[in-house]
DNA sequence: TAGATTGTTAATCGATTAACAATC
DNA sequence: TAGATTGTTAATCGATTAACAATC
């Protein structure tokens, strides 16, 4: 029984507010979780079902338990590897930001086509030439590739990355990419959310 | 006749892919756009007709008039100013990111309750000290927000923006917010992405 | 036992897709 | 005219929500 992926997207919001929970909250309902989440209960007793099954009538769930189900089914345990390419503002951002390596994603360096980009930064992560991107991806288990470049030349990054072995990519840039049969491409479109917002403040 | 937000999301895919078409590509076809983007040839002529109305059989849409019928949906022309609170690494990128004024948002400054933070980015974008928010988004005409401060501190900044009148809130903070009614909460949950690429991974 | 909660089955809702008439 | 394309109406699909039996 696979996962749908609206439920996929929110087993990180329910572990986010899981553990921000008092250390003694020993067992939580499905019925507090959406109340505090603010969505139907339903919503999440089912895609908690889908994951754990280990809910028990009055009582709900135990929290740990809980914790560990959803960090186990989101792969916080693993350390998956993954290479950013572009290191402007943006790439350099989530370069050094931490908080992915609690889902278990360690970036392992950028890499960027302008010598003036290349060295180390703040937090001591590397950045690389653009020549350096296959040797580095095939000597290392890397199968996530960020792309934080500019539009124009996403889709060139996006073939480069997929030719050496990347199998799921993270992409920033707003331009639809083309990749082989079963590399996945997950989208990431600010512009999307802002249009979001215009359209409330214009309405 | 409001347009859903799905359809809006996809209002800034179409626009990006029209603007880098060559400069003589007078007339498009939905389906042309369709198969570009890998969409459904109705869904992008239902897109388009909710905000257009001006396609024409056998030749199209006027590639020019297209673009400006999105831009002015998705309000590109006006200027909407923006405050940005947390001047860690993520705010300070979008902070100095120029991709957003495309889309008709400024962001004017950024807050952070670091001294160590305030001063002035790369840029030239001042970041300012948390005190200062309120009689700045006061006297200028700020009605979106930007979170990008941790997640236990988002719902305190995020209901001081509501109190100095912000109506829109971006938030990058993994952590469900309480705004009062009429007020518009957009959530950019990296962590859900994630999620999604993961599962492609292990699955 | 009574009551709160789980998990499942059925109904609803919204969005996407298919079918087709209208038009240039 | 013939053919490509638009835009609309109906059908399908997927996800959310409601109703309810099972359970501790």
């Amino acid at each position: 029984m696979s996962i749908s992926s609206q439920t996929m997207r929110r087993l990180p919001v329910y572990l986010d507010y899981l553990k921000q929970l008092p250390r003694d909250t020993a067992r939580i309902s499905a019925t507090a979780i959406a109340s505090a989440l603010e969505l139907g209960d339903v919503q999440v007793r089912k895609d908690l079902a889908s994951v754990s099954g280990a809910g028990k009538p009055r009582t709900g769930y135990d929290t740990a338990g809980l914790i560990q189900t959803l960090e186990d089914c989101l792969g916080c345990g693993e350390k998956r590897q993954a290479v950013i390419v572009g290191a402007g503002k943006l790439g350099r951002a989530l370069l050094d930001y931490q908080g992915f390596e609690t889902y278990g994603l360690s970036i392992e360096a950028a890499f960027d086509q302008s010598p003036d980009a290349v060295g180390v930064t703040d937090a001591g992560k590397r950045i690389l030439p653009m020549a350096a991107l296959e040797a580095f991806v095939q000597t290392h288990p890397i199968r996530i590739g960020i792309l934080t470049v500019p539009a124009d030349q996403a889709q060139q990054v996006c073939s480069r990355m997929c030719d050496c072995g990347i199998r799921a990519i993270w992409s920033f840039a707003p331009r639809r990419l083309h990749v082989p049969e079963g590399v996945l491409v997950q989208y990431e479109n600010m512009a999307a959310s802002l249009a979001v917002l215009s359209s409330h403040l214009a309405g």
